[in-house]
DNA sequence: CACAGTATTTAGGCTAATCTAAAAATACTT
DNA sequence: AAGTATTTTTAGATTAGCCTAAATACTGTG
């Protein structure tokens, strides 16, 4: 049974080792954490001893088989719960992640599988992020970034790489969402900014937003 | 803000509050909580200083009114949590407490007002005590024991006295629930027993078992 | 390859919440 | 009402998770 602080841990150096392939840096994972690499190094050694990371003094740190299966079950269910909270609590993307920091904590798995079969077993959350499954399975897209997408190729938003509340509403602004059509019009390579067509209206972001969309051609 | 241990004295001692008019002990929390009575002693203090009970060395806690407050949004928070697990995710009445106990500590006015309306504003919850509205109002209902109801007097189960799981599942064989209308036929003085109808059978129960089911006349 | 700069770890402390053991206050019993 | 039993509090220690400051290891550049 773990603790508040080392299901954060894992979760963190998770979603950290997804990024960037090979060991995870006490200090990225420090930021992440909102601590200091200090604190961090201690959670390392604790973690080590529980078999959930491999850990070698100054050569960060991974996660093991065991590590993995636990990150991905608070992952399964944070995404859940933020399913959950935009499909039948009026919340907009924007505002789930708090809350399902919170929630992803409770322990009993008959709730989590509950709560997955009434929202009939969903394969991603409100951010295009896919939910594991009982098993812990789970499957992506085949995306690329709005970036990659070739002119007037048709795509689909799927979902997001940055996930703060800022850009959820800058793009909720824009309507931008799940689901949401595009099309690449022109790029303006000077401006660093496209010209695209999203849904009905056709506007223009900056390459820096288009790097943060995922797109299904 | 309160920490995940203040809140449970909080809810502790408004609950002990309840049953025991006047101030509340400290062996009493001692014993509900699971902690030695000088830890009890500390925490008294420490809710003293923030002005959520009452306290002076010896004579035990009240809550003061921000501290009935605060137990109540907690309380509110258990019960709504309760009440959807029973009616969507196919919770049982004796399995909800251990989850709502940790479900009742997420920190979101948004979800749990969100929650009340998707739930359609209960106002019992799967055990038939009152849940707190928004306002953190409840009105009970006039309830008397099963050990009070006159002979052959027709009666509705409106709630228990014992929340164990044993004590529920005990009731759940004999098909006695919310709602079950209930009628006493004979009392066996003697042999401290009640002859009842329950729905559609007869059974025979204790006078402890009476005195733990609740029925509005 | 040496050394400056950065990253990481160690050492030693702090706080919240708990504990045990002992002291103090209250309550009961005759 | 006195003395014993019970309850409550105090004093001092422990653990998890964090901190700061200092020491140590790694990295990249000339």
């Amino acid at each position: 049974m773990q603790t508040l602080s080392t299901e954060n841990y894992l979760k963190t150096i998770y979603h950290a080792s997804q990024s960037a392939s090979g060991t995870v840096a006490t200090t990225s994972i420090a930021n992440k954490i909102g601590a200091k690499p200090s604190s961090v190094t201690d959670m390392f050694k604790k973690l080590s001893e529980q078999n959930l990371v491999k850990y070698e003094k100054y050569q960060g740190v991974s996660l093991t088989n065991e590590g993995v299966k636990t990150a991905l079950r608070i992952v399964r269910k944070h995404r859940l719960w933020e399913s959950f909270l935009v499909s039948h609590l009026n919340f907009n993307w924007d505002e789930v992640h708090q809350v399902a920091e919170q929630l992803e904590h409770i322990q009993s798995e008959k709730l989590t599988n509950e709560l997955e079969r009434f929202l009939d077993y969903p394969t991603h959350d409100p951010h295009g992020d896919p939910i594991p499954n009982r098993a812990l399975f789970m499957k992506s897209y085949n995306k690329i970034l709005l970036t990659e997408l070739p002119l007037n190729k048709e795509g689909v938003c799927v979902g997001v790489k940055d996930n703060s509340s800022d850009f959820l509403r800058y793009l909720d602004r824009r309507q931008i969402g799940i689901g949401t059509p595009i099309l690449v019009l022109h790029r303006e390579d000077f401006y660093q900014s496209l010209h695209i067509q999203a849904g009905n209206s056709t506007l223009m972001i900056t390459q820096e937003t288009a790097a943060n969309i995922y797109i299904k051609p």
